[in-house]
DNA sequence: ATAATAACAGTAATCGTTATCATTATTATA
DNA sequence: TATAATAATGATAACGATTACTGTTATTAT
């Protein structure tokens, strides 16, 4: 049985409407603006406990602390190799699934696509 | 400039002709028994090495320790959610990098693809 | 043979994350 | 509304995987 809290509440209203996908230390640092004496912990246990109840997602890096997305559908996700940001990369999932299905004698029951490189930004600045 | 070593040796000849991909514990404990005072930091100095000389590919993984993969080559890997065993996947690379490159601003240089479900032994024993 | 130095074994330290535990806050029930 | 039950907390210790340090050993160039 779930207990209302105010932490859980700061932290979902943190993550919901952004697109920068944040680590749980910058949700932290975010949340203690509003409650001072939060915790690390009590941060990545609601986080655990919302992607358990498929409220958000959590996304695995290649290199790096795990980031947090409040869309809780599994997607793929770019990484900029020379800024670190993490963005939504807008592929059809279903077509990456079957990618997989067409040689594979087990179950596929999911995938997670990371894409890498440059991201536009970067590759404006780069120049 | 690189200096010859029988540790190294004994990890690179470890890994080739596996296809299990196998943690830096497992490559450890297997050359331990012919190196009985190898050092774990030998072994993920060494594995490490090897990587950045592109001669080996570290798989990170969703869950659990990196494996390691004696084909360099950036390739599909699948994740057995029931024994923990790792596969390649035969999935046409080229696919993947067109489908993110359909909508995408930025540059993309690869893609790392994470496949899971159950592979086909466990799909057989689960019945 | 000697000197230079890459690689080593052993171990301490790091990072990101999870677990523990006594206290506090929320909710159900009397 | 008071009380009891317990979920959630803050503080901190512990964890697993990996990396960094340090004095010693092995390999290579001279």
């Amino acid at each position: 049985m779930i207990k209302h809290s105010k932490q859980r509440d700061a932290i979902i209203s943190c993550l919901s409407d952004r697109t920068d996908h944040p680590t749980a230390e910058t949700i932290y640092s975010e949340v203690k603006e509003l409650i001072p004496n939060i915790s690390l912990g009590t941060v990545y246990r609601n986080l655990n406990q919302l992607a358990a109840m498929n409220k958000i997602l959590i996304v695995k890096t290649p290199y790096g602390p795990d980031r947090y997305d409040p869309n809780p559908i599994q997607h793929p996700h770019f990484f900029c190799t020379k800024c670190s940001s993490v963005l939504d990369i807008d592929i059809d999932k279903e077509k990456l699934l079957s990618l997989g299905k067409e040689n594979f004698p087990g179950e596929i029951k999911g995938c997670i696509s990371s894409y890498y490189g440059l991201c536009s930004q970067c590759l404006k600045t780069n120049k």
